[in-house]
DNA sequence: CACCTTACTATACGTTTGTTCAACAAGGTC
DNA sequence: GACCTTGTTGAACAAACGTATAGTAAGGTG
């Protein structure tokens, strides 16, 4: 009877619904690929309507260059939580762990990364965060080699490892079957121990 | 004066207008990725009316089937000849040649693999290609192994072999700066080397 | 030259795309 | 409780999307 309504929309803070569009691209990508990754999909998914893409990030555009930056993230963080970047082993065990093999997360970087390979804008962003990861293996491929007095180019090795590792992780996404993160993690080793000595978890000093 | 006027349209075997559609689509997907790979976008650049699509290969996904396959044909027919696996150091220099690892097609693929991991139809048509370029792969593999007497489990190196070029190809294909065919090919031996011995071109017997 | 098959064109259609924008209202401040 | 900032909505818009289809004509066959 009184003049209490329920309201008609809930107002978050510009931070805090930029996070839920970032979050519903994310997952409209690893559902989907980059087809589905439209204003409609998006809004839908975020509960929120069609103009708030255009309101918070300018256009399409500017979500798709957020979604990449925050799916970069976790994995910058997970490499170096402190800063300082792990010892060789505990990095790779890092790189293979469940969470970043997962099909979702997968399916997600799939369909960024086929849109760095043509698009100007993400590839600028690609080549920063990249640069960081690499970085951060080279440093402990360094670091490594150093202790066991190998001589390796940490820097041609650290692209290559890079790459076997996305190579991995791309097999398993293509066809989730017949290849998990476990295999993924022993086969890396068993390419890399031959070359490095045996990479344990424990190897730290 | 006479009643000779020029054709307005030039007509094709069913077969050769569907190859055009498809090179149409391949150079689509090199261009601009999976959003580029659009029935305007194709007929125009196969000078084409927009209905052929549908008349040739049923509709979009027809097409995009047909590409898929065309993609991979090449890449099979370069693995084995003759239908007979070549040696292994052979083999992973054809796999490095530079035709495979130019930027259009490693674009190409990082198109495709976006749709296969998000596409059933595409998916069964990648497991079974898939398949036969593992194979391949794995019976390289494995009679490397038996001439050096080498123990080693050929399936489970196959992928990871896989793997790891397809990784290599990818940070080449998402930033074609620092990274060519050569040291693509070197940083792949320079992996494979110390597990499996020297990979000569000419290490036939 | 007449005929016939079928590759082909061109239009129309309904849907979905991304963007724009005026109006609205949630929720803190006074 | 009045006010104001600004996050939010929803409709309107043109452009682009994929498909369906009726009609056209190229080019081989007799």
């Amino acid at each position: 009877m009184t003049t209490s309504e329920a309201p008609k929309f809930r107002r978050y803070s510009a931070e805090d619904r930029a996070q839920m569009l970032v979050q519903a691209g994310l997952a409209c990508l690893a559902t989907g690929g980059i087809t589905a990754f439209t204003i409609d999909n998006i809004c839908r998914r975020a509960e929120a309507s069609r103009g708030l893409i255009a309101h918070h990030f300018g256009g399409k555009d500017g979500l798709l260059a957020a979604v990449y930056e925050a799916a970069y993230q976790p994995m910058l963080a997970t490499l170096r939580p402190g800063g300082e970047p792990l010892p060789l082993g505990v990095l790779l065990d890092a790189m293979f762990d469940a969470e970043s093999h997962s099909p979702e997360n997968l399916r997600i970087w799939l369909a960024l990364w086929g849109e760095v390979a043509v698009n100007p804008d993400l590839r600028a962003a690609h080549r920063r965060n990249y640069g960081l990861y690499r970085n951060t293996v080279e440093l402990a491929i360094e670091a490594h080699c150093f202790v066991r007095g190998l001589r390796i180019d940490a820097g041609a090795l650290a692209t290559t490892v890079i790459g076997l590792i996305d190579g991995l992780w791309l097999e398993q996404c293509i066809d989730p079957e017949g290849f998990d993160a476990a295999s993924a993690r022993a086969a890396c080793k068993g390419l890399l121990e031959p070359l490095l000595g045996p990479l344990e978890v424990g190897d730290g000093a």
